[in-house]
This record gives C-alpha cells, sequence and structure tokens, in this order.
DNA sequence: CTTCTTGCAAATAATTTGCACTCCA
DNA sequence: TGGAGTGCAAATTATTTGCAAGAAG
C-alpha cells in the first residue's frame, strides 16, 4: 500500500471525524484542499482501509455507507432530528458473545448497535404530543 | 388504507419471511403470484407499512433496506459468508436504555443491533487460516 | 363516482468500474 | 522505470417519482 497525499488525508478525516462519516462527506471537506480529488478515490480507499481492517463500515439508516476508525469500538445514540450523536462508552455485548458463540457455534467477528430517539432540544421543539 | 390484493400479499411475505426481507427478495417471490406486480409497488407499500409502524426498516450491511414484522422485536447472529441467520431471543438493551435516557436526557424509541460472524458449516469450509 | 392504488417508464442517488495518465518507491 | 494510485466519465444498483389507467369503498 503506497503513501499519497490523498490516501493520508482521507484516512486522517476519518480518525478526527466525530463519529461515522460518509464518503460525500470526506469529499465535501478535502476539496477545498485537494480541487481535483475524485469521489472515486474516496471511495476506494475507503474500501480499501475497510477491507483491511483499518476502519470500519457501517450503514447508516437512511442507507448510506459510513466509516470510523478503530480508536476504540464504539456505539452511538442518534438524534433521529437533528442527527447529533452521542458516543456510548459501554458496550454491553462482548459478555453476551461469548455465550452466543458456545450457543450456536458461530465464531462472531463484528456487531453494530445504534440507538435512535429524539435529543433533549428537539424534544422541547415539538410540543405536538 | 384501502385493502388490495398486492398489498395484503405484501405484508403478508415481510410477517411470513424467517427474517429481514427486501423488496426484490419480496417482488421475486410475488410476481408467480402476481405476474404484472411492478417492483416500485412493493417499494411503496414498504415504506408506507413502515411510516405507519406496522413493520420495521433496517439497513443491512450491504447497503440495502430490509424490512420485518414486529411479532416480537428481534436481533439477529447472520452468517458473513451464507447469509443464514439465528434470532436472538433476549435483548440485552432494555434495561440499558432506560438508564441512558437519564443519564443523556434523549428519549429512546427505537435501536438496531445484528451480529455478524462465521457459522458453524461456512467455518469448516474454509481452514485458510 | 371519487379517491387511493398500481404499472410503467423515466428520474435520482449512491456506489462501482474502465481506461488513460500520473506519481511514488 | 513499473506498478500502484488517481481523475474523469460512463456503468450499475437501489430506490423514488410522475402520470395515466384501474380498482376499492
Amino acid at each position: 500500500m503506497k503513501n499519497t497525499q490523498r490516501r493520508a488525508a482521507i484516512l486522517e478525516q476519518v480518525t478526527l471525524a466525530h463519529g461515522p462519516i460518509s464518503a460525500e462527506e470526506i469529499f465535501a471537506i478535502l476539496r477545498e484542499r485537494f480541487p481535483t480529488l475524485a469521489l472515486s478515490t474516496v471511495y476506494r480507499n475507503l474500501e480499501r482501509f475497510a477491507a483491511d481492517g483499518l476502519i470500519d463500515r457501517e450503514t447508516s439508516p437512511d442507507g448510506v455507507f459510513r466509516y470510523s476508525g478503530r480508536e476504540g469500538h464504539g456505539h452511538y445514540l442518534v438524534c433521529t432530528q437533528c442527527h447529533s450523536r452521542i458516543r456510548l462508552h459501554e458496550c454491553p455485548l462482548s459478555a453476551m458473545e461469548e455465550k452466543l458463540e458456545e450457543e450456536t457455534g458461530f465464531s462472531i467477528d463484528r456487531h453494530q448497535l445504534t440507538l435512535y430517539g429524539k435529543c433533549p432540544a428537539c424534544k422541547k421543539q415539538e410540543p405536538h404530543n
């Protein structure tokens, strides 16, 4: 894997991002620094990183791929209205996984958990209940 | 909401399905019974059902929307190789959710949890480790 | 009848791919 | 220099939408 400026910049954005980030979002950010950057380059690198296990890929509820760094496997609580996000620090699943592996014979290698709801600010805005 | 044959058949497939099922999959099944059925009709009805809370929509790891009936909120353990699926009967999150609502002020209304790994059969097939 | 549904075809949106050119090792 | 990396445009795939015709209440 060669080391190019764009490749490094893409990976940097993933790890810099506050939470899971999409190819388009990275593209928008890096376009300023690299005016000729192609969206396909972003996709190709992200897929590469994910295949090599450098980053994680997940699908957000709107059906878009989002990538996140591996600085600690994280789960999120996201607001369905304003998309604000809070990272959860505990992962209640590690324990459960072992038990499941025994019960089912599967070998589990990853899981995705995301919780959806309304953040305090958005709750206030709609008293239509 | 009017009651049409196709609408009923689509909903039936969702509830009949073993696990989360896609629009294309439903379309393929129902095409035999309704040769003129349009894929857009399947999508429109599924979206309608989901909006009305009749069924749940989630995104599978390949980025495709999959719909599932609400006969018991369920989580799955799916094989990344053969896509076989096992439904988990316990949901370790209800307890956690309450605590999180207090801590964060969010009101949580749904969550998605899926575990990925290799099923026993597929593990055997690849001793390339 | 009158409105909700549907089929069909065309429009979007996200992602992937082919190919010629560029740049790092 | 030689192959990995990139830009660009075109191809795919999943999903959505407009509109005229069909069926349900």
